[in-house]
DNA sequence: TTGTACGCGTTATCAG
DNA sequence: CTGATAACGCGTACAA
C-alpha cells in the first residue's frame, strides 16, 4: 500500500514503449532489438521494478502453484518427503502451498477449497482422511503418496517387496520363529502389504511365525507400554529359540531393542531385529538397526514427474483427463546393519 | 483452461443483480436483504461457483501470504517449527509459501524475489545465509527465528537461561568436573550464549570445567567419530571423577550415552548427561535423556503474533515501519529424565 | 439497498 | 519488430 508498485505502464511511459513491448521483454526478449532490450533493462532498475506474478497468473491462468496436504511433520517420513518435494523447485519451478491437516475430513476439504481458490495446478496428498473418490471429484491433477488411491494416481513404496526382503533375511539367518509386530492396519492401506508379504513368505518357506497386531496408542509412552507387553510375552513364549523380529517401523524397532538392552545389556544372539523406513532413529539407536529403507527421494521425484506431466496435459487445448489413474511402486532397499548377523 | 470459471459476472447475469452486489454478498452480506442473500446463495451452487482469491488479491492488495525460508527439514527443530507455524493457519488464515534453502546466499535471494513477486505480506526466516541487514532492505515485515537479527525483529530461545539451568543442575548434583561439548559456534549466533552461560556459571560457582568445541562433520557418522574421540579423551582425563556432561543438542547427548552404554552396559553413577532441544531422540534413547526443552510452539506462536502485528501496521494508511526491531526471548524448560539423578 | 465505472498488473490477439 | 485493445476476476469509490 505504501508507494504504488512500479508497473509495466510506468516502464512503458519512461521508455516510450508500450506495455506490450515491456511484457515481451520478459517473455520473448528475442523479438526486441538488443538496443531496446538494453534500454528497457536500464529503465527496470532505475525505476526499481519488481515483478508481480499474481497479475501474471490472473492474465494467463498458470499459477505454478502446487498444493500439498500432509497429516503432520512430526513423523520423519512426512518431513523428509516434504523436503524432497520442496527441493524439486530447482527443476520445475512450481511453488508449494503447504497445509498440515490432522483434524478430520471437514478441515481437509476446507483446505482444498482454499487451495483451489489460489488456482493451484495440482495437488499432492499424503493424508488419509479424504477418500480418493472425493479427491478425484475436484477435477484437478492429484497424486497420492502412500495412501488409498483407487480413483487417483499414486506413488507407493513397494511394501510387499520390502517386507519380503526383511522376512527372507530372517529366514536365511535361520531364526526359529519369525514375529511381525504392527498396528492393525486396514486392508485398503498400502502398508497392509507388509503383513501380507510376511505371512505369505513364512508360509512359503514353512517357518513358524507369529503376527502381533496389538500395537496402538497416541503417544510415545503409550506405544512403548504396548511394546513392553509384547516383549514380555515373546520372552515367555519363545525362551530359548532364535527370534527374528520384524517391526512395522524403526521407532517400534528401537523401542524393542532398548527393552532387550535394558534386560541383557546387549543384543543376545537369540534375537534379530529389522525395522522399516530407515528413519534417523535406526542409525542413532544404541545399536544401528537393520531396516527396510524407503527411497523417499525417489518417491518424491516420481510424484513430481507424474504430477507435472498431468499438469502439462491440463494446459493443452484439449486436455485428456487420463482415463485410468497411474499407480507406481518404488522398491525399497534392505539396509543391513548391526541387529542382524 | 477447460471450461471457464464461473465468475461474479455469471452470477450477476443469472440473478439479475450487478457484480457489485455479488461482491457484497461475500464481503458485506449484511447490506443485502435476507431474501436476496438466499437468491444469490442458491445461484452460487447451481452454477457451481468457486472463488478466485488471486483476483481478489490483485484487486485489494492483501495476499494473505507469508513466506518461510528454512535451511532444511531434516532436523527435527525445523520441521517442528514449520508444523507449528502451519498450524497457526486456524488462527490467522495466512497461507504459507515454503522454501528450503541450503545452497547459499544467491539461491536464497532468488527465493525471496520470487516470494515478493507473489506479494507476500511477511517473511519468516530460519536460515542463516543472508545478513539481517540484507533482509531488512526488502522493506517488508520480517521475523528471524533463532538467528542473527541485528536489523530485524526476532524470536530466540533464551539460550543463556537454558544453559544456566542445565549447568546449575549438574552443579547441584555435585559433579566433580563439568564438561560442555559443542561445535565452535560464532559469537553472533544466539546459540553462542549456551557456551557463555556454561562458562560464566562454572566460574561463578567455582567448579572445574572443560569446554570442548571440537565437534564438526556433515554426517551422522562423522560427528559420531568426533564424539567418540571426545569420549575417549574424557575417560582418560577424568577417570574416577563424577562427570557432568552438557551437550549442545540431544543428538550429541544420545551419541555420548550410547558410547557409555556400549562400554559399561549401563549409565555409571560417575556420569550425568544433559542435552538440548527436547527432540524425539531424547526420549527414544536407551535411557530417556535429561534435556533443555525449547518451547517450539511458543516460539512459533510469538513469531506469528509479532509478524501479524507488523503486517497489520503495513495495511494502514500511514504505516510506521517500527523504528527499532523487537527481540523476544523464550525461556526453555529443563526436562529432567533418567540421565541425571 | 443497489448499480456504474474504473482500477489492480499482466498477457493475448490482432493489427501494422 | 512494435502497439492498441481487450481480457483475467474481483474490489471500491461514487452515485443513485
Amino acid at each position: 500500500m505504501a508507494k504504488k508498485q512500479v508497473t509495466f505502464a510506468d516502464i512503458a511511459e519512461y521508455t516510450h514503449f508500450s506495455k506490450t513491448t515491456i511484457s515481451r521483454y520478459f517473455n520473448h526478449p528475442d523479438s526486441l532489438t538488443l538496443e531496446n532490450q538494453e534500454k528497457i533493462s536500464q529503465a527496470l532498475d532505475t525505476l526499481g521494478y519488481k515483478k508481480n506474478k499474481l497479475a501474471k497468473v490472473l492474465a494467463n491462468g498458470k499459477s505454478e502453484f502446487i498444493g500439498i496436504i500432509v497429516p503432520n511433520l512430526y513423523l520423519h517420513y512426512y518431513s523428509e518427503m516434504l523436503t524432497q518435494l520442496l527441493s524439486s523447485y530447482s527443476n520445475y519451478h512450481y511453488k508449494f502451498l503447504v497445509f498440515s491437516s490432522e483434524h478430520g475430513a471437514e478441515e481437509e476439504q476446507q483446505y482444498i477449497e482454499e487451495l483451489l481458490s489460489y488456482q493451484i495446478e495440482g495437488l499432492i496428498v499424503l493424508s488419509h482422511t479424504l477418500s480418493s473418490q472425493k479427491l478425484a471429484s475436484y477435477q484437478i491433477p492429484v497424486i497420492a503418496i502412500e495412501r488409498e488411491a483407487e480413483y487417483i494416481s499414486s506413488i507407493t513404496t513397494d511394501n510387499y517387496m520390502g517386507s519380503l526382503q526383511a522376512t527372507s533375511l530372517l529366514i536365511r539367518d535361520k531364526c526359529d520363529i519369525l514375529i511381525h509386530i504392527n498396528v492393525n492396519v486396514e486392508k485398503t492401506v498400502p502398508a497392509y502389504d507388509r503383513i501380507r508379504a510376511f505371512e505369505e513368505t513364512c508360509k512359503e518357506y514353512q517357518v513358524p511365525y507369529d503376527i502381533d497386531l496389538s500395537v496402538s496408542g497416541n503417544s510415545y509412552q503409550e506405544i512403548l507400554n504396548v511394546i513392553r507387553r509384547i516383549f514380555t510375552r515373546i520372552e515367555e513364549k519363545y525362551p530359548n529359540q532364535k527370534k527374528g523380529i520384524f517391526l512395522a517401523n524403526d521407532t517400534y524397532a528401537n523401542m524393542f531393542l532398548n527393552l532387550i538392552f535394558q534386560k541383557y545389556g546387549k543384543l543376545p544372539p537369540t534375537y534379530e531385529i529389522i525395522g522399516f523406513d530407515n528413519s534417523p532413529i535406526a542409525s542413532e539407536s544404541i545399536l544401528p538397526i537393520t531396516t527396510v529403507g524407503q527411497q523417499i527421494d525417489v518417491i518424491a521425484q516420481t510424484a513430481m514427474e507424474l504430477l507435472v506431466q498431468q499438469m502439462e496435459e491440463q494446459k493443452k487445448r484439449a486436455p485428456k483427463p487420463l482415463e485410468k489413474p497411474i499407480h507406481k511402486q518404488i522398491t525399497p532397499v534392505l539396509i543391513r546393519r548391526n541387529t542382524t548377523s
